[in-house]
RNA sequence: GCCCACAUAGCUCAGCGGUAGAGCACGUUCUUGGUAAGAACGAGGUCACCAGUUCAAGUCUGGUUGUGGGCUCCA
């Protein structure tokens, strides 16, 4: 293994013993599959939250029985006990060491220093910084769990090598609770729960393109409900925008150059056209059409339009990465001295929709200038400068990432973890001084001359797809009261009860929950079962005392049950949590 | 798009050369039960699709499509 430092930067959070034990375990990982594959060559292997991999550059195809027997000779080597040592060498001896693998002549000719070292155990050595555990039986426990395809560099037009993973921790009570948690986050698999609770399927006559039932729909609307809701707080108004543009338009904004690869075309009357992937240049068009005064900035498009994108096959998953959806999508167009005070609204906007929907806070970044850029570097030094003290002003932690800037202006990112601990943006606030440049767009500013906007693209939400697909990962089905597609389940005991359960149920709907009866003929017991799987936060019993004190027994999800009350008793108890949290927008 | 794996009833899966199985869900009937599954019976499948091997193919081979885990991409 050659350069770690990146990685290792990347997991200083982490216990170092627990990264020295990872990165062992892959040098011996090396081992082995040298002694079963002599003519394997081989790529780097870093540790990696949770474990390590190691690329090889192998004619043939690992399988599963591989893993098994590489696993077994790792295991005979850490009984070796065999010492990891360090030495030094010069540059030009690890070209003579290192001449028959091509992969780490390649990486010793990307060093610039002189001096470069090797790590060696067990008759096997790797050119590596290190550090390594002092001795191979001390390594932990680790299982080898999947071989996968990774290109050489993360280049696609490298060579592909085959990547074998493996988990490691210090002890076996870790390594089994991290196995015990894979397992248990399949629960919590959005796919899985989309098909329980009736929300949303896929169809091959679709590929990759969520078909949703009318419970799935009705949290869907609920979402944007909530976020027109906040428009109002906040600002913005909404637009609709055409679903197909003549390719022109794609020409003028810049995607026809970079982006036709994921869009889907279509000709009509000889003319070519694309579906939209994105809204923003619609909304230039749309901007375009009055004449704009400084007075009227910020302007805040909203737009809830449908987006296609083609992604490629391989990338596609459940509803965290589709290829028609629609996001809370809005442009705001503003001067330049406005940028602080737009990202601050944002940060706040963020804060009560994530609280709303029940998210805990995400991961931020804010992502500077690339090489490649347009715009001058008094503008990116203004608008840097903006976004980094809008993070700060908020309180919010976040990370800076060079470099890694759109090319038409620096962003911030939010990032949410699903169940299996894969980052998902869902949030994005970008700023872009390229779109008004080509569009041409105007103000008249104070001064009675044309001004250029700035354009910020922004999403709170980000796809509601996406978005929906996370929220169901991190609360299991059981959504917050106020987007339960269902609120209250009506449970009569017997036959003979389903008429008052019809009558609760009408009045109940009056007041706003959604409900239904429960009226087939099983077992209370059964209808119990159902509603707690289904995850509806309330299930009403009604029996004979019900029926004739006009009450009902409430159950709670949680198992709890709160007894017999009165119809009066129970609409106070819920209707704090029925309702979309509107309250929370209230603050500005 | 690439690597690996997978595709059998609505769902979860068993069957792995010799005439298609289970549980759940669904339908009918019986049951009318007080806080997580009452009982019986019944209906449901060109075993993803297209070729091939074989006397015989869910079962073996190749291709296609889709899905999953990675890689890459996400101006």
């Amino acid at each position: 293994m050659s350069h770690t430092s990146l990685i290792e930067n990347e997991y200083q959070g982490e216990n170092q013993d627990l990264i020295k034990m990872r990165h062992s375990a892959a040098h011996i990982m090396a081992e082995s599959v040298l002694s079963l594959f002599p003519e394997a060559k081989l790529g780097i292997g870093p540790p990696i939250e949770n474990g390590f991999y190691y690329d090889f550059d192998i004619q043939q195809s690992i399988t599963p029985e591989d893993l098994i027997s590489i696993e077994t000779k790792m295991r005979e080597i850490m009984e070796s006990h065999s010492p990891f040592e360090r030495a030094e060498i010069s540059r030009t001896e690890a070209l003579e060491k290192f001449s028959d693998q091509p992969y780490k002549l390649e990486i010793i000719e990307s060093i610039l220093d002189e001096k470069l070292s090797t790590y060696s155990h067990h008759g096997f050595t790797d050119l590596c910084q290190g550090p390594h555990v002092e001795s191979t039986e001390k390594i932990g426990h680790f299982k080898l769990t999947r071989v996968a395809g990774a290109y050489w560099k993360s280049d696609e037009n490298n060579p592909q090598l085959q990547r074998i993973y493996g988990v490691l921790f210090a002890s076996s009570a870790d390594l089994d609770e991290h196995l015990k948690r894979l397992e248990e986050a399949e629960k919590f698999d959005h796919r899985r729960i989309g098909r329980e609770l009736d929300l949303f399927f896929f169809d091959p006559i679709s590929p990759a393109s969520p078909f949703f039932l009318p419970k799935g729909t009705t949290v869907y609307n609920l979402m944007t409900d909530f976020i027109r809701e906040s428009y109002n707080h906040y600002g913005y108004e909404e637009v609709i925008s055409p679903q197909i543009f003549s390719t022109e338009l794609w020409k003028q904004s810049g995607h026809y150059e970079n982006y036709a690869t994921n869009m889907y075309f279509t000709n009509v009357d000889e003319r070519e056209f694309g579906i939209k992937p994105m809204n923003c240049p619609g909304h230039c068009v749309i901007y375009k059409a009055q004449l704009h005064s400084y007075r009227n900035l910020p302007l805040r498009y909203a737009d809830f339009g449908r987006l296609h994108r083609y992604e490629r096959s391989g990338v596609t998953h459940g509803l965290t990465r589709v290829r028609s959806f629609s996001q809370d999508d809005a442009h705001i167009y503003c001067s330049p001295e406005q940028i602080e005070q737009e990202i601050m609204g944002l940060l706040e906007m963020m804060g009560t929709t994530y609280d709303a929907f029940g998210l805990s806070r995400p991961r931020f970044t804010l992502s500077l200038r690339p090489e490649k850029r347009v715009g001058s570097d008094e503008i990116w030094d203004k608008a840097e400068n903006a976004l980094r003290s809008a993070l700060i002003s908020s309180g919010e932690q976040f990370e800076e990432i060079e470099n890694e800037g759109a090319f038409y202006g620096p962003k911030i990112d939010l990032f949410t973890r699903d169940a299996l601990g894969r980052d998902w943006q869902l949030s994005t606030f970008q700023l872009d001084f390229n779109m008004p440049e080509r569009f041409g767009l105007e103000y008249i500013g104070e001064d009675g001359n044309a001004h250029r906007p700035v354009m910020i693209h922004r999403a709170i939400l980000g796809s509601l797809e996406r978005f929906l697909g996370i929220l169901i990962e991190n609360n299991a089905g059981a959504f917050p009261v106020w987007l339960s597609p269902i609120q209250a389940t009506i449970i009569p005991i017997a036959d003979r009860h389903n008429g008052y359960a019809d009558d609760l149920a009408k009045k109940l709907k009056s007041e706003g929950l959604r409900v239904n009866v429960d009226n087939r003929s099983e077992r209370m017991n059964a209808k119990i079962r159902e509603g707690q799987l289904q995850k509806i936060p309330y299930m009403l019993i009604v029996g004979d005392n019900e029926q004739k004190n006009n009450s009902v027994s409430t159950r709670l999800r949680s198992n709890e049950n709160l007894g017999e009350q009165s119809l009066e008793e129970f609409l106070n108890y819920c209707a704090p949590e029925i309702a979309p949290p509107v309250n929370l927008l209230t603050s500005q």
